[in-house]
DNA sequence: AGTCATGTTGACGA
DNA sequence: CTCGTCAACATGAC
């Protein structure tokens, strides 16, 4: 569910709600639940894993964490954190950090951060990495100010596709190697996009999870890395270690 | 059936 | 104050 291409799809199942009124609200948030009732929902953003369902003054600010669920025009067994009910049917969200953020959304976001947006700039994340050279780049590529919608899988992915060991230091990676991982992460967003629409996602993994190297068919490793002890599986034989 | 994980925050102690 | 570690959240895949 959480990474960034994730949250694109659920945006593109809710998006027929837009410009309707909520009828009724409910769920155990932590947040004024009644102040959602007869008001129209009047747009659904997305910033890398953040869901955004933005209202005129204010914005509930969804965010999945690793176990969060939604459900369009029914329920689950589960404790409901925030419903919204509307004339034409239902949004129903689950297991999630579910947050308001008062007045214009975009002072809280640089859209520009997020690999998956129109706006997504490679010179300026290229920029902020300049600026932490001593950053793993397997801790860098989850900095969600410098590649917002990059999880762990995307992380793994990319990695492997430009052959880069993600022990690798940051500020010892060539530059043109390091422009081929930023633009690797929003190739390989769309990918993930994609082919998680069409349920062949895991089918596609090249890295995660695996342990056989497809390309040199020695063994992948699985280390816990860098200071985010995320999960990496990769190849010593086919990506590079920049130290 | 137990273990582990596509994630993040906050508390606490050193 | 900063750093590291742990707990919390609480579900589903294997």
């Amino acid at each position: 569910m959480p990474e960034g291409p994730s949250i694109l799809i659920a945006k593109a199942q809710m998006t027929e709600f837009i410009g309707h009124k909520v009828i009724t609200a409910a769920g155990n948030a932590k947040i004024d639940i009644p102040r959602l009732e007869n008001k129209k929902l009047e747009d659904i953003k997305t910033w890398g894993k953040h869901l955004l369902l933005c209202f005129d003054g204010f914005t509930i600010r969804i965010h999945f964490l690793l176990f969060g669920t939604y459900r369009i025009n029914e329920t689950k067994e589960a404790k409901l954190r925030l419903g919204l009910t509307f004339a034409t049917g239902a949004i129903n969200i689950y297991t999630a950090s579910v947050k308001v953020l008062e007045g214009n959304v975009n002072s809280y976001y640089d859209w520009s951060a997020d690999v998956m947006q129109e706006e997504w700039d490679e010179k300026s994340a290229l920029k902020k990495l300049s600026n932490k050279p001593n950053m793993l780049i397997c801790d860098a590529l989850l900095e969600q100010d410098i590649f917002s919608g990059v999880g762990n899988i995307i992380k793994n992915e990319v990695l492997y596709r430009v052959y880069v060991h993600p022990e690798s230091i940051t500020g010892q990676i060539p530059p043109d190697k390091l422009r081929q991982i930023a633009e690797e992460a929003r190739v390989y967003s769309f990918d993930f996009l994609r082919w998680k629409n069409e349920g062949t996602l895991k089918k596609h993994w090249l890295a995660h999870t695996k342990k056989i190297c497809k390309r040199c068919d020695l063994p992948m490793h699985k280390h816990y890395t860098g200071t985010k002890k995320r999960r990496s599986f990769f190849c010593t034989n086919c990506q590079k270690l920049y130290i």
